[in-house]
DNA sequence: AAAAATGGTTATCAGTTATAACTAATTATC
DNA sequence: GATAATTAGTTATAACTGATAACCATTTTT
């Protein structure tokens, strides 16, 4: 009782590598996962000076044009206040703009600069490369099954998901 | 060009719900997921005044007594000076022990005591039907190859699974 | 016209994560 | 055996994410 249980499973250094409890979690596992993805992405991202949530943003402005900030906030599950901020790097880079509309004086339509749309062409190519990096023992129906079990998740805990 | 993609299908705002791009990226579903689980799993653990760290953190504690705060660190991937903060609230509350170590007189071994054990029982089985609620939809064949994918990830880009 | 709601902003705060610099104690090196 | 290098834990600090309250300007509702 007083020895750890991970002596019999250590890693280089004699430390815990499993849990039995942790492990018998599933949203251990998943985050996990999402750790090692987010970091390798961090450092795909880093080229383009773009974090997660500026990308994401840049990505959703591109594909959206006019989009308005309430609607990237919601979009992005980020609160109006914290958009802000983000939309505010992306425009002193000058890869989106912030432009009045006519019919509604209060809000902004953002759109995307021809260097933020260079910079997304670019970027999504480095975000697919590092997909393909990391997920490339996966295979396609493997792909398909989880995303299909994410979607159940969101589904369950979240809303609405298309 | 000019109307945003989203307006073919949008969500009860008006606010886009889909995007393409994103929608293509594996890591973007599996973080949306995660989302969810963690604001759920946080909701679960309020009632014991615990957070996802501090309860992980109890965890480890109760499963591996006499472990040192560098090894679990090391286990939960945080940087030594979180660790000490994250103890430091277990301590407080009397859930471990910080006990100096006879033949290292540096290090502390940490101990569960019979509150923290408590706790930890307690908040587990809260956990363990956090995750049978959200994941109810899932089929255990599917929970598997999910898991099974998760480790593929951490194989690949996080160095040893166990 | 007055009240309520909306779009965006500012300020602020709690929580997570990372780094540098430090003390005390141990291990390695000469 | 003394000195140097390493290790365990700590303090202080900073950047980033996430949430809330309060505010202005402008719509929309009543």
């Amino acid at each position: 009782m007083e020895n750890p249980k991970i002596e019999p499973n250590t890693g280089q250094n004699g430390v815990a590598q499993y849990d039995e409890t942790l492990d018998a979690l599933f949203g251990y596992h998943l985050k996990r996962a999402v750790n090692v993805l987010q970091l390798d992405l961090k450092a795909a991202l880093k080229p383009f000076d773009l974090r997660m949530l500026t990308y994401t943003a840049l990505v959703l402005i591109v594909d959206n044009p006019g989009l308005r900030q309430s609607q990237l906030a919601e979009a992005m599950d980020v609160e109006r206040p914290n958009m802000v901020v983000i939309i505010d790097t992306l425009e002193t880079r000058e890869l989106i703009s912030r432009d009045r509309v006519p019919t509604d004086r209060r809000a902004y339509a953002l759109h995307a600069t021809l260097g933020g749309r260079r910079l997304y062409e670019k970027a999504t190519i480095a975000v697919k490369d590092h997909e393909d990096r990391l997920l490339h023992e996966l295979s396609p129906e493997m792909r398909q099954t989880v995303i299909a079990a994410l979607k159940l998740i969101r589904k369950v805990g979240g809303g609405a998901v298309t």
